[in-house]
DNA sequence: TGATTTAATTAGCATAGCTAACTATATTTC
DNA sequence: GAAATATAGTTAGCTATGCTAATTAAATCA
């Protein structure tokens, strides 16, 4: 029927049928087995990939979600701090106690918004940027070690199909 | 170059070009710039789409690590804490408080090792059973019903890149 | 028997998520 | 222009997850 079962999470994965769903509220959907069966590896194998490389990103000394929002600063340039929740899909205070950490460790600076005194500008500096770079480092390169055991036809795939995750992930709100 | 740039992490992601790293401690490779690429891509998606799902997670009450323990147990039989432990990557006293916790709510049970009285056998109650499953259709049906507007094609690449994971996540440690 | 190893817990710390309630500033409406 | 409303962020307080270090209890080894 399928490959080789990975990890206990996804055994006897297809014992549910046919479900309907409301996705965004409107549309109401008849899903089939086989995909909610991929649906459920799919997801064991983010788990489980995740759980591998957060080792990684502690090693950087800030955890992963700082890593992350630091990460939208320096690649996607200065944000507010709503901008910011936004990007990481996060509420407002818990973003607030990030940025209050960040700021902490000096990895970011944080300026007051001429136009709006309600608003702060909040961007990355050059130590934070150095530390991003080093705990990028870390982690896809740990990553990729273990990729490269891959094949090239095997790369190719996975390349194929996070790109195919990735439209979906933009349209998905 | 590639594809669409899906988030403000992982542009800019090629700037670092070779790399050695220590694997397991044994190994060393020198891995090109297309791998650490792939690698990038697939770290952002990963946490993006675990994300979006996580909030599917809590609307069943636990929250996803107490969950995915559990499904351990459901689908894998009877463990003993380290047990439980070790197959979700995570530190004994860490079990020994999401264990505590299913207890509570009586997903799980409790009994005593006859041969090892140091040893706790945890096992799914039937409660905790029916709890899973329906976590699961939570999670599962909301991505799947996503997936479900991916054509046939795309999905069976996903799928063959699931599989390429998990066999590279099995031999992983 | 005594020493060591192993299984699990407890205590204590940090990060990360949330909601509710509050402050301060902008905007809208009368 | 003043009052009402809306928006941006913070604070307080809760929960869940992760960790290490130290402790307890039981099993195993010398």
């Amino acid at each position: 029927m399928h490959g080789p079962k990975p990890f206990p999470h996804s055994e006897n994965g297809a014992d549910v049928e046919v479900v309907e769903v409301k996705v965004g509220g409107q549309a109401e959907a008849k899903l089939g087995a086989e995909v909610l069966a991929i649906a459920d590896r799919l997801h064991s194998t983010a788990i489980h990939l995740l759980r591998r490389l957060r080792k990684q990103d502690i090693a950087a000394g800030e955890g992963p979600a700082r890593l992350s929002a630091l990460s939208v600063l320096v690649f996607g340039g200065p944000k507010t701090l709503g901008e910011l929740a936004a990007a990481e899909q996060v509420k407002p205070p818990t973003m607030s106690r990030m940025v209050a950490g960040l700021e902490r460790s000096r990895l970011i600076e944080i300026t007051a918004d001429r136009r709006d005194a309600r608003r702060k500008r909040i961007r990355a500096t050059a130590k934070g940027t150095r530390l991003l770079q080093k705990a990028r480092q870390l982690r896809i390169a740990y990553l990729a070690a273990h990729l490269d055991t891959l094949d090239a036809g095997e790369l190719f795939k996975l390349d194929e199909a996070v790109e195919i995750l990735n439209r979906l992930l933009e349209g998905w709100l």
